[in-house]
DNA sequence: AAGCTACTTAGCTTATTAGCTAATAAACGA
DNA sequence: TCGTTTATTAGCTAATAAGCTAAGTAGCTT
């Protein structure tokens, strides 16, 4: 599994961020994902790189281009373990409105 | 409200997720927070700042100490948005075992 | 006020990362 | 196979951030 370090690093980037709100329509190839951003497209390859690492998307090529694909499953995973790992114990919790 | 922004770059360092999860169990004091990090107090001073600055503990002065309380609503709340944010739309769901 | 305790801010060094351009790789059509 | 399209990797620069020590601030005690 991804470490929490590499997901929650990922979506430390606006970039990054705008890339999986992008995705959440459906897989993209990379050049149209980076034909979005002002970024270089070598930049954008990157920022998805990191994406991949984190597994928060995953690719698969088809002929001559990479799709991407969001992966919410292990995005909802890492929320989840966090949501717990900082949850406060006993009296503490404060009240939502 | 904190960036969020703030928020996943706060979050993206172990240090200060390690805070927070000892701040589930109530409110410490900078200095017995420190104790617990092999890290100089000072660093740990600024990873607070950073906590605080992103809005996921809130101060208080008592005496000469001043004391973190862990503030987890702002806490569901970006991650609440994210989720809302990156969730696909139409049939892109995958399953969750 | 002088000194002590508790904590933060400043100033520095080092490591990481985002951005760029240029070079490389992989698939495909002529 | 040669050129084109699609995409990644390499190599660089500039900005960001983590770590340290030392200096500064704020409250308490005497």
């Amino acid at each position: 599994m991804a470490s929490p370090d590499a997901v929650f690093k990922a979506l430390a980037d606006p970039t990054r961020r705008e890339i999986l709100h992008l995705l959440r329509d459906g897989p993209l190839p990379s050049g149209e994902i980076a034909a979005k951003f002002p970024s270089a497209w070598a930049t954008i390859s990157r920022h998805l790189a990191v994406l991949r690492d984190a597994e928060l998307v995953t690719t698969e090529r088809n002929g001559s281009s990479i799709v991407y694909e969001l992966d919410t499953t292990v995005f909802q995973d890492a929320v989840e373990h966090l949501l717990n790992w900082v949850q406060p114990r006993g009296s503490n919790a404060k009240r939502r409105s």
